[in-house]
DNA sequence: TGTATGTGTGCACATTTATGCATGTATGTG
DNA sequence: CACATACATGCATAAATGTGCACACATACA
């Protein structure tokens, strides 16, 4: 195999890394909104963060559906009451990963 | 100033410098391949990269014009030919920012 | 058991975004 | 000066995504 070859493996294995599921996460304003009231209030169910955001329950009940299954959120049931909060290690996890598969990246660039 | 109101801006300052239009750009699988391209390339002009690519010219110029705008990319004009390339301190120092703003948040985390 | 409350989901609709074609502009070539 | 090439943009269309309403399901409470 041509190093040529290697390298164009390399640098597809390393961009194929970016979790596009998080990225897509992070790129809707109100899923922001969402995560600065968890931050806030450490926790917090469905009903609560949807009475200080403009969209409807059902609409925030998806948007801390996109984020859990990126990794952002974590879900906890309690009762009738599903409560949500940052995922901290995985939201580090997740963003740290970006920077080191640009660092290959880049480590992998012809100039 | 009640410490929770300086914890509230604090938190909205550091979610906000999420970079909107760098996350919009990564959350893009297409976009994410003339980044691989460009990777292996050095740099590339629209033509090259758009005849590696099932997209048209145009829509390829158009995903340039965006990365370019996010910080991912750097736009040369030589003659008729505009040559792109990466951008590897731009984008870097946009996905650490990502991990700070992240920490940051962590760290005024009631919980 | 009946009633109220909290969630998620199917559905329809609005907004955003990606895509391709046609065109205009700029630059190089004969 | 024609002519070809490279690029970006206006326009129309398709696909993806956000949004809200209605409803079903689960759980707590009287």
């Amino acid at each position: 195999m041509t190093t040529a070859l290697k390298r164009s493996k390399a640098v597809d294995t390393a961009l194929n890394q970016i979790d596009n599921d998080f990225v897509k996460a992070l790129a809707e304003p109100a899923r922001i909104q969402i995560m600065k009231q968890l931050i806030l209030l450490g926790a917090s169910d469905v009903k609560t963060l949807a009475e200080n955001m403009p969209q409807d329950r059902s609409v925030i009940s998806r948007h801390l559906s996109i984020m859990e299954k990126a990794g952002i959120l974590k879900a906890s049931k309690e009762g009738r009451h599903v409560f949500y909060r940052v995922d901290g290690e995985g939201s580090l996890q997740k963003s740290q990963q970006l920077v080191d598969t640009i660092r290959q990246c880049l480590a992998l660039g012809c100039c």
